[in-house]
DNA sequence: CCTGGAGTTGTCCTA
DNA sequence: TTAGGACAACTCCAG
């Protein structure tokens, strides 16, 4: 039988869905959405499984109450698509541009194959403000530097800005164990912690975004960079699987009276994401080499004992060390500590950035390529903007500045939780007295600095400065 | 084509 | 104690 169909990616919501919407509003009975699951594009992205296995479990109770069905079919989307095709099972399809690149040329090819066969379908952009090849200079040309780039494409979405659709479906929970979802889940156990801390469904981003703007958003500016307060919005896992839009967002925060600073910056972190999306588009080569070339001939550091202990949460500097394992323990790590964590592989330990980017892929619940490729290069200096070289964060003063009670590092790394805060973000200093005070002894409880920071920043100094000769 | 102001998130030394 | 400048030029981009 043929059927109106949606082709679901991270869209796991009922308002502003435009694919899902027309879905709705189509005259005839038959209606499905499907979402197709590619374990190969999944290999790395293990914490992610998790998230997607959770969201199509809630997802597909809130489409029935709709009375949409969903197929979830595994393997590849051009051949599925083909064969639904062959089969007639389609005569109209629907689907949000994804943001990510990969997924964009399939959807090139699906294209093709529908165009081919003579089926209706609609592209909706719903996953960025602006369809990403709109926003140019005005000689057509890409912007690579972050302000300049905003300040047209805030202007374009403006312009361009739609009322969102406020509507609020109902739905009531009722369980029932899908066999083609339990094979989504990680094979490994340790994702299972995650649902202590995450819930997601549609309902549960609204409602934490509507929190965030009546109580943290006037003071993001500043909250945003303490680790141990909720000053973030923590929806990027939600944004990154669809379950609220970028529209939404947007929009929400656009009633809001008094736009002080704390909205601004907010603002602009969606601007950054919008950046990143863009970046990868133009130069779609950042995914894995450098976006400065010069940077081809960099002395990086292959240490894979070094890049364990750093995964590990052992390098001996306790704000790294409290970011990797709240990372592994929640799939999500706090932006400040994203950065310090992420400068202190590619500059004290100058290990190539790709590791890094390879292994917050495979952790963190909220990954997404664009954000991830660029965040990195940004860190690393290899990127479009002109973050100077000698920019190295110092793991010590980061830690003082931005957790001057020691709340957060004593909430990851327990074994910390009796040093006194002078010696808190620096225990190698503790005398050895006192160690045994509070019956802690360093390199046992808690390992000795795997390097030390003059020394790394010095070395790293130098290794830029030979890269220019 | 030329010009000049500006560029996410730092650190460290000096006066 | 703290504020200011050096770090080292370079590229981007609007006018």
């Amino acid at each position: 039988m043929l059927s109106s169909v949606v082709w679901l990616k991270d869209d796991f919501r009922t308002i502003n869905n435009p694919a899902i919407s027309s879905l709705i509003n189509e005259k005839k009975s038959a209606k499905k959405v499907i979402y197709i699951f590619d374990k190969d594009k999944y290999h790395k992205q293990e914490a992610q499984r998790w998230w997607l296995a959770k969201s199509l479990e809630v997802f597909q109770e809130k489409l029935q109450e709709l009375n949409i069905t969903l197929d979830i079919i595994s393997g590849n989307a051009e051949k599925i698509i083909k064969n639904l095709v062959n089969n007639k099972k389609i005569d109209k399809i629907f689907w949000n541009k994804s943001c990510h690149l990969d997924e964009n040329r399939t959807e090139q090819c699906v294209k093709k194959i529908l165009e081919e066969n003579n089926i209706i379908f609609i592209e909706f952009n719903s996953n960025l403000l602006n369809p990403v090849e709109k926003v140019k200079k005005d000689d057509g040309t890409p912007f690579k530097v972050f302000t300049h780039y905003w300040k047209k494409a805030e202007k374009i979405y403006l312009e361009n800005n739609q009322k969102i659709d406020e509507r609020i479906s109902s739905y009531s929970k009722k369980k029932k164990i899908n066999k083609d979802i339990e094979a989504i889940y990680p094979k490994k156990n340790w994702n299972k912690k995650f649902e202590k801390y995450w819930d997601p469904s549609e309902e549960k981003a609204i409602e934490i975004l509507n929190n965030f703007i009546k109580n943290n958003i006037e003071y993001y500016a500043t909250n945003r960079d303490i680790p141990s307060l909720s000053g973030t919005s923590k929806l990027s896992p939600y944004l990154k699987f669809g379950q609220i839009s970028v529209h939404q967002i947007m929009n929400k925060c656009l009633m809001i009276k008094s736009k002080k600073i704390g909205f601004r910056k907010f603002i602009n972190e969606i601007g950054w994401r919008e950046f990143s999306h863009s970046l990868l588009h133009n130069f779609p080569e950042m995914e894995k080499n450098n976006l400065r070339k010069e940077f081809d001939k960099f002395n990086w550091i292959k240490n894979d004992e070094f890049l364990k202990k750093w995964k590990k949460g052992l390098t001996g500097y306790p704000i790294v060390d409290a970011g990797m394992r709240e990372l592994y323990e929640t799939g999500w790590m706090h932006n400040r500590v994203r950065m310090i964590t992420a400068s202190f592989l590619v500059k004290h330990l100058r290990i190539h950035w790709n590791e890094g980017e390879k292994y917050f892929r495979n952790s963190l619940l909220d990954f997404n390529i664009a954000n991830n490729v660029s965040g990195w290069q940004w860190v690393a200096g290899t990127g479009a903007d002109a973050a100077p070289y000698f920019r190295i964060f110092n793991p010590i003063l980061q830690g003082e500045k931005f957790d001057p009670n020691g709340e957060y590092v004593t909430k990851w790394c327990p074994e910390l939780k009796n040093v006194p805060i002078e010696f808190l973000h620096k225990p190698w200093e503790m005398p050895e007295q006192l160690q045994n005070q509070i019956n802690f002894k360093l390199g046992h409880s808690y390992p000795l600095p795997i390097v030390k920071h003059v020394e790394a920043r010095n070395s790293a100094l130098k290794a830029f400065q030979d890269l220019k000769k």
